[in-house]
RNA sequence: GGCCCCAUGGUGUAACCGGCUAACACGCAGCCCUCUCAAGGCUGAGAGCGCGGGUUCGAGUCCCGCUGGGGCUACCA
């Protein structure tokens, strides 16, 4: 409530959005939301072998998909920018220039080769497993001439020995480390980029962030960082650490465990509201947990880093389509259809004719029924495709009863001549039509379905007839007449 | 190996600073409704809170140990 509340999310552009760093940046920007603070958006590039600008936009775009909306970022800006970390080296270079003033970094000419045969040494030896700080007491002279002759370096942290690091985590508590078996960390690389400790460092104090809120994975980076403010005589952010998302063998999610890019529920017909709201949940609960459908701004209201679990939660596929259906359902016809549009083209006889009222109409008859998006592609294809084969099962039901195609001609002919063709009136006719013919409704209503769909099951008949229209309802029933058993 | 984190039904969570037949939701089973499928309504099974010790009149909640799971241990982020 004192300083305005500035938090950041990270990602490196290596691949796509993933739930997990999806739910980090959730948890920041609800974060920021509460508080009327500021969400920030930095790409942190600095690994130029698997950093893609392809993916990048892929994050961003997974971002606007989940309605995460960044205040200071790429394509808005900001006065801490830039804001992709390959952009800043002058940032770090001033830093790098300041601690190497101060003494506080030295250069280190180990090649990866030496620290492999140090590590395996200190494996041997069954001792923690760390930098042996042998280029620390190298001499100027001797660096310079070193650096003279070519040899590559790295710049690496001066650590102190016996000293205890610690934080009040926000969501985990006290937490502390002894200095001892930190690492002399490297700070620049040979190819002179910083490294992501130093780069988040330097970041985050030039950005001014106020709240570190990341994955747990990252809390034994935490006291390598604190080093480096330290250095940097820097103040230090609180540090929030949230549990991982693991798939159902608790182990951290990963493609074995099915989708893990948030583009793949997109694709799987997931609605993004209703996706966001399942994924708030995940290692968090509001005060009243009996309420679990939270609006965005419910969410902002009530989302307090206290009330975040301290363990791993598994991600139920279950739990979010029953979420994503209770999301469908509250939509009115025409927002469903809005919804539903994309998944409708891909149907080959789309639009079939059918204006915009019918197809709302059309997709309020889904609501309780789709799950998904994807699912009307299945379930409704035979509003648009005329079906040619008809359920197996159906038939032979239909061939049961007796005398269904006799039974059929007569109600097209009953048909032909009803009044208003919609449910109400529709239900009554062929209620009565079932009467008069001694014939039991539920039979009649069966016959009509499987002419008119192909299938056993759909939404309630007369709504579908409705839909279908006078016309096509009787072209059906009557092309229907040859598949139908005597 | 070392360091760190975690532990309530199958899953996500709740249970305020110790005091209830351990609650809610998903999933599951049954019944009801019904033209099918859904949706909806009702009912039910399912944890004695990882295990073992303490502390206390009283512990899921505090302490210790153990076990199990996870994370980190890079010139990757």
């Amino acid at each position: 409530m004192s300083s305005p509340v500035r938090v950041r999310f990270a990602p490196s552009p290596t691949g796509n959005l993933h739930v997990g760093g999806a739910r980090t940046a959730l948890f920041n920007w609800l974060f920021a939301r509460h508080h009327g603070g500021v969400f920030i958006l930095r790409i942190e590039d600095t690994d130029l072998e698997r950093s893609q600008e392809a993916y990048t936009r892929a994050i961003l775009d997974g971002l606007r998909w989940l309605g995460l909306d960044w205040d200071e970022g790429p394509e808005v800006g900001g006065p801490h920018g830039p804001y992709f970390q390959t952009q800043r080296e002058g940032l770090y270079r001033e830093a790098v220039e300041r601690l190497l003033r101060e003494g506080k970094l030295y250069h280190c000419f180990c090649t990866a080769e030496t620290l492999e045969t140090m590590r395996q040494d200190q494996a041997e030896r069954k001792v923690a497993i760390k930098y042996d700080g042998r280029c620390r007491a190298l001499g100027r002279a001797e660096v310079e001439r070193r650096i003279a002759t070519g040899e590559k370096f790295v710049l690496r942290l001066r650590c102190p020995e016996g000293e205890s690091v610690e934080w009040e985590d926000l969501t985990k508590g006290r937490l502390s480390f002894t200095s001892d078996l930190l690492d002399d960390l490297v700070v620049v690389k040979s190819d002179g980029m910083p490294t992501y400790n130093f780069a988040v460092v330097v970041d985050d104090v030039g950005m001014k962030i106020t709240h570190v809120i990341r994955g747990e994975d990252h809390i034994s980076n935490t006291p390598k960082q604190i080093l480096l403010y330290r250095a940097m005589e820097a103040p230090l952010p609180r540090f929030a650490h949230i549990p991982m998302i693991l798939g159902k063998d608790r182990a951290r999610l990963s493609k074995r465990h099915g989708a893990t890019s948030v583009i793949e529920y997109e694709k799987m017909g997931f609605d993004p509201e209703a996706f966001r709201n399942y994924l708030a949940l995940l290692g968090w609960a509001p005060e009243d947990h009996t309420q679990e459908l939270l609006s965005r701004e419910e969410l902002f209201a009530r989302f307090t880093l206290d009330r975040v679990s301290s363990h791993g939660a598994i991600f139920d596929l279950d739990k979010l389509t029953w979420m994503n259906a209770e999301y469908i359902k509250r939509f009115s016809p025409a927002t469903l259809l809005a919804r539903l549009r994309p998944w409708l083209a891909q149907i080959p006889g789309f639009p079939g004719g059918f204006d915009d009222a019918a197809l709302a109409k059309m997709a309020g008859l889904y609501r309780e029924r789709v799950k998904t998006y994807n699912e009307i592609l299945t379930m409704a294809d035979w509003f648009f495709i005329e079906p040619a084969t008809f359920d197996a099962k159906g038939l032979e039901k239909a061939a049961k009863i007796g005398g269904a195609r006799a039974l059929l001609a007569k109600l097209i002919d009953r048909l032909q001549t009803a009044g208003e063709f919609t449910e109400g009136p529709l239900e009554g006719l062929v209620r009565s039509f079932a009467e008069a013919e001694g014939r039991k409704f539920g039979d009649v209503v069966h016959l009509c379905r499987l002419g008119l769909s192909g299938r056993t099951a759909t939404p309630g008949l007369f709504e579908v007839m409705a839909v279908l229209g006078r016309e096509r309802t009787l072209a059906r029933l009557g092309r229907f007449l040859t598949s139908c058993p005597a």
